[in-house]
DNA sequence: CCGCCGCCCTGCTTGC
DNA sequence: TGCAAGCAGGGCGGCG
């Protein structure tokens, strides 16, 4: 599922190759998947635009438009945005198409169709409640902390929310606290200094080397060029329940469940 | 503000 | 072997 590396490497993919061109029109097959502004249809409201540049902000794909406004996507689990070109095989769950000048266009699919394409007017908050970007100068030890202070929330829950750090999701949240030593069921507030700061180098250092292997492909990820990452060669916890500890060997991965999301943890090295 | 629950959806896994 | 139930999960709205 697209987390923050996986939706920085589609960015990065699609910045590359769409920018500068302009979208002629959109084919909207799915109608829940597209949100339009108010009183107007998506289609009719995106033909024409100029694409002046693709960012990420948290689990979102930006993408600008030269009027002001911004296609805003929202991949969930099974979402894909993929730039292909016309009559090139597509995925069968491909919901909506923005046609691209040219022979080129972008597709939007998602098996679950649990993910949305949202139009947004210039200025307009989209994002108001998101968190820190935790690749940013402002996620520092110090921010962290003052997140978890008071909180009896299970520590892992709490990365998971996105209203303090945008981005993490629950793989990457699960090796982080890994490599912090950290078990995911300990209420924050009951963090010592030294883990908060292990635990916030813990969370730049997996979402970097993440992005450096180009995201983890454990079921339907590919970047926009429609090819899987390798971060999943590389996962110490996510998944191997069973498995011997990568760290400490004798210990077995365990997964547990926390906030009803699956959660896997070294019983022995991390505390 | 906080925490928790249920819903959305489909494909894969599990169990009889 | 075949089928149905259960499970997975990010974001959001609703509730207390």
């Amino acid at each position: 599922m697209p987390e923050l590396p996986e939706v920085e490497t589609i960015v990065r993919g699609l910045r590359s190759r769409i920018v500068g061109t302009t979208i002629e029109g959109a084919t909207v097959r799915l109608a829940r998947m597209a949100i339009p502004p108010a009183h107007a249809s998506f289609d009719r409201a995106i033909g024409g635009e100029l694409v002046t540049g693709v960012t990420r902000r948290g689990k979102y794909v930006v993408v600008r438009l030269g009027s002001g406004r911004s296609v805003v996507t929202s991949l969930r689990m099974t979402g894909r945005l993929v730039v292909a070109r016309r009559g090139a095989p597509e995925h069968p769950a491909t919901h909506l198409v923005l046609h691209l000048a040219g022979d080129a266009e972008l597709r939007f699919s998602d098996v679950r169709t649990f993910g949305r394409m949202r139009l947004v007017e210039p200025d307009y908050a989209w994002d108001a409640l998101l968190g820190v970007e935790p690749l940013s100068a402002d996620f520092t030890p110090q921010a962290l902390a003052g997140m978890l202070a008071e909180r009896t929330t299970p520590i892992k829950v709490l990365l998971l929310d996105q209203r303090r750090i945008a981005g993490i999701g629950n793989i990457y949240a699960c090796e982080a606290l890994w490599e912090a030593r950290i078990r995911p069921s300990r209420p924050a507030r009951a963090l010592t200094k030294p883990a908060v700061t292990r635990l916030h180098g813990a969370i730049v250092d997996v979402l970097q080397r993440a992005i450096a292997s180009r995201g983890t492909s454990v079921d339907d990820y590919v970047d926009a060029e429609g090819r899987r990452g390798s971060f999943q060669n590389a996962l110490a916890v996510y998944g191997r329940a069973g498995q011997p500890c990568r760290r400490c060997v004798k210990g077995r991965i365990v997964r547990i469940l926390l906030g009803q999301r699956g959660t896997w943890w070294c019983r022995r090295c991390q505390r």
